[in-house]
RNA sequence: GAGGUAAAUCGCCUUGUCGCUUCUAUGUUUGAAACAUUUCAGCAUAGGGGAGGAAAGUCCGAACACCAUAGUGCACCAUAGUGGUUAAUAACCACCAACCGUAAGGUUAGGAAUAGUGCAACAGAAAGAAUGUACAGGUCAUGCUGUAGUGAAAUCGGGUAAACUCUAUGGGGUGAAAUGCCAUGUAAACCAGUGCUCGAGGGUUGCACGCUCAAUGCUGGAGGGUAGGCAGCUAAAGUGUUUUGGUAACAACACACUCAGAUAAAUGACAAGGGCUCUGCUGAAGAGAACAGAAUUCGGCUUACAGAUUUACCUUAAAA
RNA sequence: GCGCACGUGGCGGAAUUGGUAGACGCGCUGGCUUGAGGGGCCAGUAUCCGUUUAGGAUGUGGAAGUUCGAAUCUUCUCGUGCGCA
């Protein structure tokens, strides 16, 4: 799987289809399938209910790395999906909505393309939120690298949590 | 050429890769219902659509929904030259008046002060009651007339109605968290008070009336539960073009087009190229790109806004 | 989405039938008192221009308007706070 996933985008499949055996072939259909999925931000990984948000803000655990904040918990999900995350700036920082709507667009890309590095080593459901805590506007860049501190973080955090009881 | 006035339009584009949302079609060894074969949900593939001129402020006006199809009186609010346009308005158009500008043009909360009540600090003899001082004029004399001084205003039919008020006209209230339906769940329990057709209490407009519902009730205490989904939700006072009528706002006919529908809330990210502006003699290179994000839907108004384009008109210098 | 309040020196907070803006309290600065500190008493304390004197100009979030005169009335606007299943 790990080594699946280390590959970078590949547009040599079809040429694979022809040039390997049947079982090769299989493997490689499997590659493109999990790279498709890999990238992808749909709806049931939004985090969108209501009193799941009020239960995660009252009882979740959380970490940061400047300007970014993760707020999580773990519990049983509706979905079948391992995340459910949702982001949030707040107003009293960036009055603008348009600012507003940029940075939640940024951190969502962001995590987009990056979610599968983080969590194939976990195994129960979490509900995630991401605060932008930051008060100017931030690059694309920022964004990026600050996600990986957090991510480090949190599963830092996670696994110490596992092991403890 | 320079400066200005008025009106109108646009408000980056293209390609690639990876996504989001919605609709349609097809497929599906997925799930549920149903049990002669479809329906719903999910997934996959293909194709179409996916922020603005202000989406903003919420300042007016409507549509639509519910409350007696919108009742009576009082209170309250709005408007204010004349005529027109409109679904409607405080909007828009035309004309008149006043003021501003050399001009093109612009601005105007533009009814009534002889219906009445009120208000005017300081100064001033006196501030709406009546008159005082000085000088001059006038008279037989007084009353009277003018000037001076104070002040924004001194008897002028004074000012003030963005003071009350009066006149004319108009206005019922609430506001998509409206409203209707489905699902889930508990406690129709407990204690105190009060009430059941001789009516507690609720709804209806701020008050009074009227109307209407009303007993598994209402008020308080202590406590328990749900806060999910669907409709409303986008084909309309719709957009574009031509012609006709009208000074114009606008109206009528014809033809063509279908153009967001989210809900912790989609419309994006990255890369490359081009155009634009600035720095630079040119090139290379570098930097920059405004105001700002739909939330039931329309018509206006107001405010914010880098830059670009077009049309008409006014003033004025120099040269030919 | 809808509705409602409030903006006055550094801070809180007066002044509203329109008539000298900054009462009062806190804070700050200077002086006196004391060996020193604290406390107390006295004076000052919006900004700018002035010989830092006399005095003048601008100031109630901002911009216009009505009025002789506006913190107060009217319109627009900016900011802050609150409520509504």
């Amino acid at each position: 799987m790990t080594f699946i996933i280390r590959y970078p985008m590949t547009h040599d499949a079809d040429g694979l289809l022809y040039s390997r055996g049947y079982h090769q072939i299989l493997i490689s259909i499997f590659v493109v399938l999990t790279q498709l999925m890999a990238y992808t931000f749909p709806k049931k990984e939004k985090l969108k209910s209501k009193t799941l948000i009020e239960q995660l803000f009252l009882e979740g655990k959380s970490v940061s790395a400047f300007p970014l904040r993760l707020v999580y918990l773990e519990t049983p999900l509706k979905m079948d999906v391992q995340m459910q995350i949702g982001v949030s700036v707040s107003k009293r920082h960036f009055k603008k909505a348009v600012d507003r709507n940029r940075i939640k667009r940024l951190i969502r890309e962001v995590y987009r393309l990056h979610k599968t590095d983080y969590f194939n080593n976990i195994t129960t459901q979490c509900a995630l939120m991401i605060l932008y805590i930051g008060k100017d506007k931030p690059t694309y860049s920022l964004i990026e690298t600050k996600m990986k501190q957090l991510m480090a973080n949190f599963l830092k955090n996670y696994s110490e949590h596992k092991r403890v009881p």
